[in-house]
DNA sequence: GAGTGGTCTAGACCACCTT
DNA sequence: AGGTGGTCTAGACCACTCA
């Protein structure tokens, strides 16, 4: 267990923010440093003197602000520092993250064909009930899953997609195997918490906060060749976006 | 008090998360409206069942996901629509809200006078100790807080700067009034935890779930001629890009 | 099998908003 | 003044992880 340094100064102010503050302190000092366990609920409840649920309180609260995570079950962790998503770059996952010194890898998780339905036949322009590839994809970094996704390919642009090794880029066999090239990009983000499912797969809990992405991207024709809903880790992702002008300036 | 519909078939689980389901398929139906206060938790706790931290539990998970927010000591609302914000794009609130068929307001909270820290010093190149505009403002929509902001400015730029009515748009105020015109901006995005000082202006609770989005303009000459700090209520906003192809595809 | 977090209960008092 | 959410306590049992 890591003992943890008493904090100087306090404002007056609830019990678990005082708590809250104490271990954020322990975290700037670099006593906890990043990926490193914190004492377990327990360990606090005897150490601080609260009842478990202010603890827990606390560490939700450290939550919510991106500076630790917990693995189901298992513990709380201080969160790695989070990685730079530039949605107006053209870089995919695995280069931005080398990039950025930090070392990523893909699992598929699944790959299957399914009917479109209304939502996605619309998206896809084709016939409700159309095949569609689906690949759902899990994402990490040093270790630490930080996303699953979901993407939607049309096989009339990418017929045997799924025989591929699809643990790389996708972009990458689209260009190179299909001669699909991406033209444009569409990007919607927002946050939002994560569902049961994701939740499992990124061995968090259900509602655990979380960024949703979704990229849209075309061809030179306008086709979409492939739509992306990507679920974050909330403490994993920043934006970042630089623009020079371009459409009429403010009112 | 509304009453709620009982929702159909559920899966197993969590007490709270049936709850969560039920609420949200009340709101879903539009039994609950935007805009509409829920049952108060000792209602909830009346007509479930549970014990209140279970309910609070389930309200907790409502709120992450975005679908209803609270008023501090007031009550729990479900949340309207979210504003879609394009950083792509240069209009700025008062334009876009109101596009989106919604009403924005401005209030100033604080304007000063202040001398740049290390770290402001260094954003704006100026030596540490030169005099900085700073103002703080709040901005609603349909007369909800959504965010708080705090602008800050080189009074070299914009002399007298305080002395205008700063309730509408800033980048108007600049570019007619001294003549300085934005030609590039760079936006930082990322999901975290409202600060006590900002939950107490939006009137929720610190720690409630929140988007920081921090704008950097500059003008032609690289100057930069505005810093802009924003706290956005993280169910009053989207991002939204749209993008032509550039830079290298993907690895 | 020991320990962890996940869930849940049944109370309590407080500061604050609302009427 | 009555009701609201905000905070806190002191237990309990469970599902799961980890060694």
């Amino acid at each position: 267990m890591i003992p943890m340094e008493g904090k100087p100064g306090e404002a007056a102010g609830p019990q678990y923010l005082a708590l809250r503050d104490q271990i954020a302190f322990n975290i700037e000092i670099g006593k906890l440093p990043a990926g490193s366990r914190l004492p377990s609920e327990r360990q606090f409840q005897t150490s601080a003197g609260f009842a478990r649920g202010t603890i827990r309180q606390a560490l939700a609260q450290l939550e919510a602000e991106g500076l630790i995570y917990r693995r189901d079950r298992s513990g709380w962790y201080v969160s790695p520092p989070a990685i730079t998503y530039d949605p107006t770059r053209w870089a995919g996952f695995m280069a931005y993250v080398t990039e950025q010194g930090r070392t990523p890898a893909t699992i598929t998780l699944a790959k299957s064909s399914i009917n479109a339905n209304a939502a996605l036949a619309d998206i896809f322009r084709v016939a409700p009930g159309s095949p569609l590839h689906v690949i759902e994809r899990m994402r990490t970094i040093d270790g630490r899953p930080v996303l699953v996704e979901r993407i939607t390919v049309d096989p009339a642009l990418a017929p045997g997609l799924l025989d591929h090794d699809l643990d790389g880029s996708l972009t990458q066999i689209l260009k190179h195997k299909y001669g699909v090239v991406v033209a444009r990009n569409r990007v919607d983000m927002r946050p939002c918490a994560l569902a049961k499912e994701a939740a499992e797969t990124l061995g968090t809990k259900p509602g655990a906060p979380s960024l949703t992405v979704v990229r849209t991207s075309f061809d030179e024709k306008g086709r979409v060749v492939e739509y992306d809903q990507e679920y974050w880790r909330h403490d994993a992702i920043r934006i970042h976006v630089d623009l020079s002008v371009r459409g009429e300036p403010d009112a």
